[in-house]
DNA sequence: GGAACAATCCCA
DNA sequence: GGGATTGTTCCG
């Protein structure tokens, strides 16, 4: 019997699936897309099943849009699920597992990708840049496209290698060499080979299994990783790489894209909109099996999934805030059990949370402690700052003239960007706040300004305190600006490099700096976390972290894991191939069990700490949970309506926390207040969300639920 | 999400 | 009373 309906989800805030009539003509295939008219407008939508029935009032497909399916049933069902789980609409949800452009109801254009080769012809003058351009250019030649993923914004570069006659480009297809010999993979340590040989033997079992690879910074985790896709690709499995945002450096990319004996895709958000479909469209049509990607890639149409690798686990960037507000670590968990694949979960610093399952259930843990070519870890040093004057004590400042006079580099590491993180008046103790948000304005002496972190308003820095008239405003706590300034007085003649989100504002400036630490134009880098993630500095031989206490005493419930993981990751940027090499802590805290155990680098210490502290706060180490916001520019409004709330899905075996102000009670010019909805049953917590859903909330009340949050700010 | 319809508001 | 605005419903 022909199947003549259709259940399509419409890429739009449309609750539910809506049926249609497929006509004889029709070639309606599960996950293709569709033009479905609703009410009196055409939308597009994706095929979600297909069966037999009764076609009485039920309207028909105007249009097919794809002769071949662009995702699978697996990715569908996935797709679902997350909508249920994360209680997020199902337009919403499908829509991120299509690129922008597909989103619309465009045709799929055909690829013509023009291949560039290298000749030995060219003439002129070329600089640095475009010789790296040449250089990354296999014998066999590459697309244009890619070429220009791996640079970003290097389109006129090109062209001009391409007048000056050191690159052909020729209008043909590009046939990835078959033969293309990988880069030899490096020797091995005990604990590379060990993690390797298990890995490889799990994938090649083909049955699911979650793997955490607890592998201290500079164990040679990326070597596991690669040696396991390398299985898997030659078992005819595909293989989903996720790394964190901030990873998808031009060099990973062109590094892991030499390691892996074929072709691979690359999903991000820094892609453009053309870019981004080409990525899409190879792995929808099956041409290539590798993808390497950040969060978004999880969605990615592979099919015959052998191996999920999730680098640095513990990273904030795999959880998605807005909109359809997913864990991709999670879902990869999922999505590996679903397809009876392999998961691996690789970190120095493992966010409590896996580690917590570490030995239950399908959940293995390796664990690598040695660096490879025989490198140690890095020494850790603790200052007490109390009673010390100014933000270098005498040892650090020792230490970086040594440093820069030995013509090694310093990372010194601050999580708080601007020059102080608020202006206090001494007169009346008022602090400068943002009128939409009340926080403190964070000082930026640079610009002037003060300026809120959170919203992005701004204010000339008063010469007298608004509320009392008093003079002389003072600045509190500090930031990269100060940091960098106090270091430039001390030592007027080293170069310092600041990076936080106020210079680094595209990946082409991150980038350039990244370039200019490589290539020793810096002595001193000054960052905030920016600087934490998983970038090699073989000359960084000195790290100091300046007020570690800073990061400890946020509201939130993860904020000891956090310290650990942030300046444990800091540290270890350092001295992979020197020696001798430090890490100097600054706190006011140096006795905090916390601090002691980041010293020793104590991972195991460091959680006994952390389930004290939440033991002691009532609060069971690991339980299910989810945040509910609600929010309105009325207070009473929205008091009213979380009360009720709480009231509403109050039950014993539920723990119920507020209703309480949220962390940032005003923001935006909305008064928002939380409950946390925490149970040991995950079923619970989802039935306690359900029947606050079912409530008549004001439309004024905006209610935002995050499921399994990664923070409480 | 947004079109269509219902309810409410405001000024005459 | 009626035009405009705001709220509510529901899509096949």
């Amino acid at each position: 019997m022909r199947k003549n309906l259709a259940d399509v989800v419409v890429l739009a805030g449309i609750p539910k699936k809506l049926t249609y009539q497929v006509s004889e003509a029709q070639h309606a295939l599960v996950g293709s897309r569709v033009l479905v008219p609703v009410k009196t407008m055409r939308k597009v939508g994706i095929v979600v099943s297909l069966y037999e029935g009764d076609v009485a009032k039920v309207k028909s497909i105007a249009a097919i849009l794809d002769d071949n399916p662009l995702i699978t049933g697996e990715l569908i069902d996935l797709l679902q699920w997350c909508s249920r789980y994360y209680h997020a609409g199902i337009g919403a949800t499908l829509a991120l597992a299509l690129p922008p452009y597909l989103r619309q109801a465009r045709a799929i254009p055909p690829d013509t990708e023009a291949v560039l080769y290298r000749t030995p012809a060219g003439t002129g003058r070329i600089g640095s840049k475009q010789r790296d351009i040449i250089e990354a250019i296999p014998e066999e030649g590459i697309s244009a496209e890619r070429l220009r993923k791996i640079f970003p914004g290097s389109s006129s570069s090109i062209s001009s290698l391409i007048e000056k006659g050191y690159l052909k480009r020729l209008e043909e297809p590009f046939k990835p060499a078959q033969s293309h010999e990988s880069t030899p993979p490096p020797d091995y340590t005990g604990d590379q080979a060990a993690a390797i040989s298990a890995l490889c033997d799990d994938v090649a079992s083909h049955r699911f299994k979650t793997i955490i690879l607890h592998g201290i910074t500079g164990s040679g985790k990326t070597e596991v990783y690669l040696a396991g896709a390398t299985q898997a690709l030659s078992m005819g499995l595909s293989v989903l790489y996720l790394v964190p945002e901030i990873a998808l450096t031009p060099q990973t990319v062109a590094m892991i894209q030499n390691r892996i004996p074929s072709e691979i895709a690359v999903f991000h958000s820094g892609l453009s909109p053309k870019a981004r479909l080409e990525e899409f469209m190879k792995v929808s049509c099956d041409k290539v099996h590798f993808v390497l990607g950040t969060r978004s890639a999880i969605f990615a149409p592979l099919k015959n999934l052998g191996l999920i690798v999730v680098d640095e686990e513990h990273d904030h960037s795999y959880k998605q805030e807005d909109g359809v507000p997913y864990n991709a670590r999670d879902l990869a968990i999922l999505r590996a059990r679903n397809n009876d694949a392999v998961v691996i979960l690789g970190s120095a610093t493992p966010s409590m949370d896996t580690f917590s399952r570490a030995g239950t259930g399908n959940t293995h843990l390796i664990t690598m402690s040695q660096r490879t070519g025989g490198a140690v870890l890095p020494r850790i040093e603790i200052v007490d700052m109390r009673g010390v004057q100014g933000s270098l004590s005498e040892r650090l400042q020792n230490a970086i003239v040594d440093t820069v006079a030995r013509q090694e580099q310093v990372l010194l590491f601050i999580n708080r960007r601007g020059f102080s993180s608020a202006m206090v008046c001494p007169g009346c103790g008022q602090t400068l706040t943002c009128s939409h948000c009340a926080t403190s304005l964070t000082y930026h002496k640079a610009r002037g300004i003060a300026l809120c972190h959170y919203c992005g308003f701004s204010i000339h820095l008063p010469e007298i305190c608004p509320s009392c008239g008093c003079l002389d405003m003072k600045p509190i706590g500090l930031g990269t600006e100060q940091i960098t300034q106090a270091v430039q007085h001390c030592l007027p003649d080293v170069r310092i490099l600041k990076m936080d989100s106020d210079e680094i504002t595209t990946t082409k400036k991150l980038a350039s700096a990244l370039q200019a630490i490589r290539n020793h134009d810096v002595d001193i880098i000054v960052g905030t976390q920016m600087i934490a993630k998983g970038h090699d500095f073989p000359r960084l031989t000195l790290v100091g972290v300046m007020h570690a206490e800073q990061l400890l005493f946020l509201p939130d419930f993860r904020a000891g894991e956090r310290t650990y993981q942030q300046i444990v990751q800091v540290a270890g940027r350092a001295g992979r191939r020197l020696s001798d090499t430090r890490v100097i802590i600054q706190t006011l805290i140096p006795e905090h069990p916390l601090i002691q155990s980041i010293a020793a680098y104590d991972y195991e210490g460091m959680l006994a700490s952390e389930e004290k502290t939440r033991r002691e706060a009532g609060f069971p180490p690991f339980s299910y949970m989810a945040r509910c916001v609600f929010s309105s520019p009325d207070n009473d409004a929205v008091k009213q309506v979380i009360h009720l709330a709480a009231a509403k899905i109050s039950r014993p075996d539920i723990d119920i926390l507020g209703p309480a102000p949220a962390p940032i009670p005003f923001l935006r010019n909305r008064h928002r207040w939380h409950i946390l909805i925490r149970s040991a049953d995950r079923k619970h917590v989802h039935q306690a969300i359900d029947s606050l859903l079912k409530m008549n909330i004001p439309s004024q009340v905006h209610c935002k639920i995050d499921v399994d949050p990664y923070s409480m700010l």
